[in-house]
RNA sequence: GGAGAGAUGGCCGAGCGGUUUAAGGCACCGGUCUUGAAAACCGGCGUACCGAAAGGUACCGUGAGUUCGAAUCUCACUCUCUCCGCCA
């Protein structure tokens, strides 16, 4: 959510910015309804005011009866308060309700773009590695070496979902229990294992709620629905809360599994890992002090990378232009791991700040000292990796010319010294 | 699922129609005193909104209602705790 007093005085240049977002965001509704709001909060209150007064000299007046006249005339002000209040409300809820689908202003190094295609390009890292055979696609190899198994998926549950089996099931938890220890003990965040599901509030704090309903799974009791990602339930762990500076920065990096319907993507990625409506990931949140927000930007991106590195999966990273970032976000870098069964680059982690516009909706806030106001922290999150997609990068990058899959050393600890997945 | 109890400021806790600008205490901040510390004493100490300011308004779990006036009365809901049942 953006400060309502900014918008106010910076109309124009708010609505410029937004504009580079693409789609049409008109604020000429905000200007109408906050002059409206502001107009009938001003009258209520001065009738409120009167009503105070009025009523504390009725209060000291023992025989009432010499005052009747006046308890009738604040009867009138009275309905009069409620008519103005009943009206605040309509007018306030509607403000309220434009407020929370407005998406975020984008960051000033954020580039300008219309698409995906504008994305700019800041760094690759590692090869893409070279086949004396054609290489195969995960789900091929996967299939082969008898880990993953869509057929049953469907049967189990349905479309976009996977079983995994023997050393893939077992891969992935080792993935997941080498990326939190990573986090944890070599960049210092705090492990936490949220609900999976959550209320409204906190979808409408990350900004999730209004907007994006039809994106996410709903249970038959409505007051609950599926995570669409960790971030929801760990950024909410702060939510109406004023921190002390002094323990700013917070990080917490989280294991979950994710739900996301993929409405509106029916064509996309049928085939394969890449986009199920169930998947696991590490994420990592922090919430800091405004002024390092941008340096903990390229902090928390390169921890993601570095998850990246010692699995020894090329990469690039890539700055999202101002069309193609999301709802929430001022500024997000992807992480692209290079898939060889794809021959292009394939997004594996998305790294953003948030600024304050999650901490807004959220009253997440911290005082710069013990005299001061309570200010917004600022957000920000990533994935530390999507580990479905990253069992997907190790199956292509790594097969070899016999079926055999190797193990990238850094994780084979966590497979008790497995060096590869061999070819039945 | 059944029965009961409760929800007040950072914490404890009083208030149960108008002397509450929410008592009192603890914690915290500033000061006096002190060689220093502690103690004692004095003062300060919530959040949001409207307003250029002065100031005003709202908030005692949430939402409605009664009343000239509600933390206080009525109704609904939510959450927490205790016991019973069920359960990994």
């Amino acid at each position: 959510m953006l400060d309502m007093k900014f918008i106010r005085d910076h109309l124009d240049q708010v609505e410029q910015r937004l504009a580079t977002r693409g789609g049409e965001i008109s604020l000429a509704g905000f200007r109408q309804l906050d002059e409206r709001r502001r107009s009938l909060l001003t009258e209520s209150e001065q009738l409120k005011a009167k009503k105070n007064s009025a009523s504390e000299a009725i209060a000291k007046v023992k025989d009432k009866s010499q005052v009747a006249d006046q308890i009738a005339a604040m009867k009138e002000v009275s309905s009069r308060i409620k008519a103005l209040d009943d009206e605040l409300k309509v007018v306030e809820d509607e403000l309220q309700h434009l407020l929370l689908t407005i998406p975020n202003l984008p960051h000033p190094t954020t580039p300008v773009g219309r698409s995906e295609a504008d994305n700019v390009l800041i760094r690759s890292w590692g090869e893409p590695p070279r086949f004396d055979f054609a290489p195969k696609n995960h789900w091929e190899i996967g299939e082969q070496l008898g880990i993953l198994d869509f057929e049953r998926a469907v049967k189990i549950a349905g479309a976009r979902f996977a079983l995994s089996t023997g050393a893939g099931a077992r891969l992935e938890r080792a993935l997941i229990s080498f990326m939190l220890d990573l986090h944890t003990t070599e960049h210092g965040y705090t492990e936490v294992l949220p609900p999976f599901m959550v209320n409204r509030a906190s979808m409408t704090a990350t900004g999730q709620l209004p907007k994006f309903e039809d994106d996410l799974f709903k249970l038959v009791d409505p007051d609950f629905l599926l995570i669409p990602t960790a971030e929801v339930p760990v950024t909410n762990i702060h939510r109406d809360e004023i921190l002390k500076k002094a323990d700013l920065p917070i990080s917490y990096t989280a294991y979950t599994p994710c739900f996301r319907r993929e409405a509106g993507s029916y064509g996309k990625d049928t085939r394969g890992l890449i986009r199920q409506h169930q998947f696991n990931k590490v994420e990592l949140v922090t919430f800091v002090h405004p002024d390092d927000a941008d340096a903990e930007l390229e902090r928390l991106t390169g921890h993601a990378e570095r998850v990246l590195q010692l699995l020894e999966l090329p990469y690039r990273v890539m700055a999202l232009c101002s069309g193609d970032i999301g709802f929430s976000a001022c500024k997000t870098y992807d992480l692209e791991v290079w898939l060889p069964g794809q021959n292009a680059y394939r997004e594996i982690s998305s790294c953003s700040s948030f600024g304050d516009f999650q901490a807004r909706r959220g009253g997440i806030r911290f005082r710069e000292d013990d005299k001061s106001k309570p200010e917004f922290v600022h957000t920000l999150n990533g994935s530390g990796l999507a580990v479905g997609r990253t069992l997907v990068a190790i199956l292509e990058n790594c097969q070899q010319a016999d079926g055999s899959v190797v193990i990238p050393k850094a994780l084979r600890p966590y497979l008790g010294g497995m060096e590869t997945i061999p070819s039945p």
